[in-house]
DNA sequence: CTGAAAGCGCTTACAG
DNA sequence: CTGAAAGCGCTTACAG
C-alpha cells in the first residue's frame, strides 16, 4: 500500500482513474468497467488492469463516483432508542457486512416526538443521498418517515417486531423478529416452576414490541395453565425506574407475586432494586424474568434469565439487503429470540 | 421544504445551483460565494440569493462540492473499545455539534491489535477522505495511526487521558481529561470515612487512564495519610469478569479490606458480584468505588460511589474543534472529572 | 464585489 | 468486448 508512495516519490496528487488508462493502454470507461465489475471486459484485459490498480494503490474517489452516480457510499442507520447496548449492536451487525464494501456507516439518531422530525431527516437524507439506509424501532413504524424515503427514492429496510412472520407488502424490505417465541418459552418456563402467583411490568401501549411479548409470554403460561394475575398486571416504559415502581407497586398487594415478568431487562434490573430494598431475596422469594439479555442481564446478582434476541446478526442481514446486489432473494428475513434461563428463576418457596 | 416539489412539478431533476443563478441573474460562482458564507458578495445580491436558495429549496450537493474540494463532508470517529454506554455517548457528543452543519458522522470502529489495522483505516480514509477525524482511547495513543493521518493530511482531535494539563505540540489538538482530579476526591471521601484497610482493582498497564487513575486515588488517600494497602493490590482488565475475579482474591486474603477502589465501574460491578457471594454487606461490610459513572452505576444495590467523566461534552468539544472554522483558539481543551458519591461507600463497621 | 473558463474524477448513454 | 464525448454539480485560480 505505501507503493502509491514508491511509485510516486514526492507526489502529493492522487492516482486517478486515467493514470490507470495510460498505464493499461486502454480508455478510462474500460478501466471503470472493471472498478464496477461489468461482466462485459475481456479476462485478459481485466486481470491486467486489476494488476495495475493494485500495484500503484488507484482508489477511485468516491466523491467522483457519488456525483456521476448521484448516490453516497454511504448507509444510514436511522433510530430513536435510549438503550445504547441495542444501538451498539445493531451498528457493529451493519458494520459486520459493510467491512470490506467501500461503504461506511452514518449514524442518525433523531428525535421522534420532535416537531423537525421529519424535516431534520429530509435534510440528511437530501444532503448526503445514502445509498440505503436502516431504521430501527421504534421509528420504524413512522409512516411519515416512510413515506419521506419513498419520496426521496431511498432504498430502505426496516427493523421490526411482529407476532407472525406475515410482511404485508414489505416483503424484502423488512428484518422481522419474533419476540413472541423466546417469551412463549419464557412462559412456560416460569409455569413449569409451579409459579401461579404471577405478575408482569409491560411496555407503553404504542410499542408493537410490548404486545408482541405480552402475547408470547401469555401464550407460554397457557402452555401449563397459568395465566398473568389480572390484579397483579403493571406497565411500566421500558426504563429502569418504571421498572422500579411498577414491582414496588407489586410488593404492596395484599397477595404478592411469587414471580414477575418483565418486558425488558432494565425494568427487571429496577424490579431487583425493589426486591433488594423490600428485603425479598431473588429467586427464593421471587422469580424474575426479562428480556433483551442486555449486558445488565448477566451483572446483576443472581444473573437474570431472560430472552436474548440476536441483534447484532439482525443488523447484518439488513444492510445485506441493502447491498447486496441479487435482489432476487425477496423471502421475508425473520429472526427469532431464545430463552436464557439464568439464577434469577426458581420454584415458589412452597407453602408461599 | 415541500415547495421544492410545487414548483417544479412532476420534476424528478435535482435543483442545482444553475437554477439559483438563473433565477437570480447571477453567475454560479456568486451563488457558491453565498453558499459558502464569502465575505466579499454585496448584501444586497447575498440576501437575493439567500431568499432564492430557501424558497426553491436548493440544496447544494455534497458529492460534487466534496469533489472539487477533494473532502467529504463527514467526520469520522475511530475507536477500538468495548464499552457501549461510552461510545454511544461519544457519538451523541459529536452529533450535538455536527448537527445543522450539514457534515453527519461515520462511525468506525477497529480492531487495534489486528494485523490489518493500519492498512484498514488506511482503507477508510483514501476511500471516504472525512474531512477531519476524532479518535477516543486508547488507539489515540496510537503512534502509527497518527503517522497515517498526518501522511493522508486528515485533521484529527485526540481524546486522551492524562495526569497534567501539558498538551505538549498537540496543543489544540487534543481533548485531555483530567480522570486524576476526580479520583483525588474519591481516595480523600474514602480515607475521610476512616477507612485504612483499601484494596485496589486497576488496569490494565498499557492503558495511560490506568495510571493517571491510581495516581489520583491515591494523592486523595495520602491526604489524609492513607494508602493502598501493599498486600491488597490487584489488576483487571476493565472488565466485569476480571473485577469479579480479583475481588474474590482479595476476599480470600488473611486480613479482608473494608474498601476497594476499582479503577473503573465495570470491574466494580463484578466485585458487587463477588461480595454478594461471599455473604458480604454493602456498604456496612464494605465500601466500594468505581470509575466511569456508567448506566449499571446507579442501576446496582446499592448503587454506587464513583467518578463521573463528561464524555458527551468531550466529544462535543472535539467535533467543534475539528469543524469551527477560526483557529485562533488553540487553547488546549481540558475537561475535569467529579465525585459521584451514593449508597456504597460508609464508614466501616468498628471493630473490624 | 463579480464572472468565464477549466477542472475535480468518475459514469452514462451512444456507437461500433 | 471497447471507446470518444458529454455530463454529474460544484469550486479553484485568474481576471477585472
Amino acid at each position: 500500500m505505501t507503493e502509491t508512495i514508491e511509485t510516486f516519490p514526492g507526489r502529493r496528487k492522487k492516482v486517478t482513474i486515467n493514470d490507470v488508462a495510460r498505464l493499461a493502454g486502454v480508455s478510462k470507461k474500460t478501466v471503470s468497467r472493471v472498478i464496477n465489475k461489468s461482466a462485459s471486459v475481456h479476462p485478459r484485459t481485466r486481470d491486467e488492469i486489476t494488476e495495475i490498480i493494485t500495484r500503484i494503490g488507484f482508489h477511485p474517489d468516491p466523491q467522483a463516483r457519488g456525483l456521476a452516480f448521484r448516490r453516497a457510499f454511504l448507509i444510514g442507520l436511522i433510530y430513536d432508542n435510549p438503550n445504547a447496548q441495542y444501538i451498539v449492536n445493531m451498528q457493529m451487525g451493519a458494520l459486520d457486512r459493510l467491512r470490506g464494501s467501500g461503504i461506511e456507516l452514518v449514524v442518525h439518531p433523531c428525535d421522534w416526538h420532535s416537531e423537525a422530525f421529519i424535516s431534520s431527516l429530509r435534510e440528511f437524507l437530501e444532503n448526503q443521498r445514502p445509498s440505503g439506509v436502516i431504521i430501527l424501532p421504534p421509528v420504524a413504524e413512522d409512516r411519515r418517515l416512510l413515506d419521506l424515503l419513498d419520496e426521496l427514492n431511498v432504498p430502505r429496510i426496516r427493523v421490526t417486531a411482529r407476532a407472525t412472520g406475515d410482511t404485508g407488502s414489505a416483503i424484502g424490505r423488512e428484518i422481522v423478529s419474533r419476540d413472541d417465541i423466546g417469551c412463549a418459552e419464557a412462559g412456560a418456563h416460569v409455569a413449569a416452576l409451579g409459579h401461579r402467583r404471577i405478575g408482569y411490568i409491560g411496555g407503553k401501549r404504542d410499542y408493537p414490541s410490548a404486545h408482541v411479548r405480552r402475547q408470547g409470554f401469555e401464550a407460554g403460561l397457557a402452555t401449563h395453565g397459568a395465566v398473568i394475575a389480572p390484579d397483579l398486571d403493571e406497565r411500566g416504559d421500558y426504563s429502569f425506574d418504571s421498572g422500579y415502581a411498577a414491582a414496588r407497586r407489586l410488593f404492596a398487594r395484599p397477595n404478592r407475586p411469587t414471580a414477575i415478568i418483565c418486558a425488558n431487562d432494565e425494568m427487571a434490573a429496577g424490579a431487583y432494586k425493589a426486591a433488594f430494598e423490600a428485603g425479598l431475596r431473588i429467586p427464593g422469594d421471587l422469580t424474575l424474568i426479562g428480556f433483551d439479555d442486555a449486558p445488565i442481564a448477566d451483572r446483576l446478582s443472581p444473573p437474570l434469565t431472560t430472552v436474548r434476541l440476536p441483534t447484532r446478526e439482525m443488523a447484518r442481514m439488513a444492510a445485506d439487503r441493502l447491498i447486496s446486489t441479487d435482489l432476487l432473494d425477496d423471502a421475508p428475513l425473520v429472526v427469532d429470540s431464545v430463552l436464557v434461563v439464568r439464577g434469577s428463576s426458581s420454584a415458589p418457596k412452597s407453602g408461599f
